[in-house]
DNA sequence: GTGGGTGCAAACCGTTTGCACACCA
DNA sequence: TGGTGTGCAAACGGTTTGCACCCAC
């Protein structure tokens, strides 16, 4: 922001507003695809690139997060906030539930007290923490 | 293993020690392509493909682990007991020193214990966890 | 000699990007 | 009308794979 002006104006686009609200919404920590295929049923024309440069832009806006890259392919988070999740290494579900109630327990600090903790031995700044969980899913166990 | 005959002998290779004997002693957490031209220095023709199939062996195999996927690459881990990492968001760098002194104090529980606490409220099983830092190192604090 | 391992190159696939057209302001 | 957003398709880059040759056994 130089000298009071954007750089660059937001132009409204219904198809952002599309994808900002699916990402908002789902309990799914969805692909880039799966948001596609989702979009896809409110505007059949949209495409790939759309989807993308948009999740790109969420991105920067710090309006979603990438929790991490399960099989390949990045799984997206509406909420920005530091918690843990569960990884199914069978059918890649990714859950945050387990995560919450594991959350009670097994306490994740705030990013000040981390902070503070490593700066006594860790020359550099933590901005922010994830917990991930691997195991077998509910779901998968009761298939086998 | 059928009938106490090994599905496919595994036979003896050069390359694939190097490999081993590479991820094994490195203090670097590695992309497949640092170990390729690692290795490369021994072997001038061994290929990248060669390197990516003793890696997945070694997964298989449990010597290995992946830790997360930075910049769309994998980073391999010689360490597989679960433990925390630090990933800088501006040179990509993985340490693991950083976490090793926070391990101290944000406690990682045993896989045990874990499960015990989330079996009540989870319907599966945890098998590993890993925890991520994000945030910038003290040679990109630095430089900027 | 047999069968697994390697080197090579093409294929794969999720993601990014250049460009012409569409649409918000 | 000016400039941003979109649709399309090609490009990109890390990873996987098919195949012929090499080498451990």
């Amino acid at each position: 922001m130089k000298g009071g002006f954007p750089l660059a104006a937001l132009k409204y686009s219904r198809q952002r507003e599309s994808i900002k609200h699916y990402l908002m919404t789902t309990k799914e920590h969805p692909t880039a695809d799966t948001v596609y295929m989702h979009v896809k049923k409110e505007f059949p024309n949209i495409s790939l690139g759309t989807v993308y440069r948009n999740i790109a832009l969420f991105k920067d806006e710090g309006k979603v997060s990438v929790i991490c890259n399960v099989n390949g392919e990045e799984r997206i988070d509406g909420n920005t906030e530091p918690h843990p999740h569960f990884v199914c290494n069978k059918c890649n579900a990714v859950i945050e539930e387990c995560g919450r109630l594991l959350d009670l327990d097994l306490d994740m600090k705030s990013i000040e007290e981390v902070n503070c903790l490593a700066g006594k031995n860790f020359d550099g700044a933590i901005t922010s923490s994830s917990t991930l969980f691997f195991g077998k899913c509910g779901d998968c166990i009761k298939k086998s």
